[in-house]
DNA sequence: CTATATAGTTAACCAGGTTGTCTATCGTGT
DNA sequence: ACACGATAGACAACCTGGTTAACTATATAG
């Protein structure tokens, strides 16, 4: 079925690595506590990081719109993942900044995928995995980020 | 920055591998005249094969409801990319089958799907894409298009 | 001190999905 | 022969992750 064209298992194979990874992540993280994380906040976790950022800046790492940025932004507060102040050097300005609860589920996520790509390693074998990480550095844009990541997911 | 978490970079690469391909087959696919075909149409049309489905039995093959079956079908018939016909035997069915269109589009994938591959193959080696795609293999489920492909996309 | 750029919010919309409900038709068991 | 359960499709209401456009408030450069 995948099959009907030949070039065509590439792509989908790759989505389905893709994919069985990032199901198994938030299967785990949803055992350890974490049931709402959705893949998207992940992302948009990670890229606000340990010093926190601005809607217009969250945007622009990931890709997206401003207006796009707020909007996961308040969900990730809703959620208490995430949380708000005003910049007092700029009080146009919000810092977004990681709860305990944000910093808790990156650092699990962290251990989780850690250990799936350790069963890779012992399915695959260390070499022939790193040859795989190797040749898709080689073929994927050098800044993951920069590159629209998240922004895609939707819009399929 | 995809780096702060060792374990993540291999399942962004994976996304990345997937998005780079894809994304390159659709801005060839609209220079060969068919700017308004979707990655999901594609899966879709594909789906659908040469025979004809139904739309109960699309959604089951792309693993999502009848119902987003059914729109997908509805977007797919006003661009010209399949057609309705009632099933005289059961006039319950509807038969969707691929216009001419339809096919054009996915026999100009196909060659693009294969020119993509081949540079792959130039850049990295035979040997070095026979390999991931092996692993790739053992890694993801075997029925790709049975285990719900298409349906996680919009949901992420 | 005014003009322009920037940060954030709100609103209206789109695509692709969901569930629930409804009608029409098919097929089976008595 | 027919009633009843299963199936096919259509429709409505809603969710999520996006988009643009328009607005307010603040900062900064000339």
């Amino acid at each position: 079925m995948s099959s009907d064209i030949p070039g065509f298992e590439l792509p989908l194979r790759l989505f389905l690595g893709f994919r069985v990874i990032i199901d198994e992540l938030h299967e785990e993280l949803a055992r350890q506590g974490h049931p709402h994380v959705r893949p998207m906040y992940g992302f948009a976790m990670q890229a606000i990081g340990a010093h926190g950022t601005t809607a217009v800046d969250l945007g622009r790492r990931l890709g997206v719109s401003k207006q796009a940025a707020g909007k996961t932004i308040e969900t990730l507060e809703r959620l208490g993942y995430v949380e708000r102040a005003r910049d007092p050097h700029d009080t146009r300005k919000k810092i977004v900044r990681l709860t305990e609860r944000g910093i808790d589920s990156l650092t699990r996520s962290a251990h989780i995928f850690e250990d799936l790509r350790a069963r890779w390693a012992r399915t695959l074998g260390e070499d022939r995995l790193r040859a795989m990480e190797e040749d898709l550095r080689t073929m994927t844009p050098t800044d993951a980020f920069r590159l629209d990541m998240p922004g895609w997911f939707g819009g399929l």
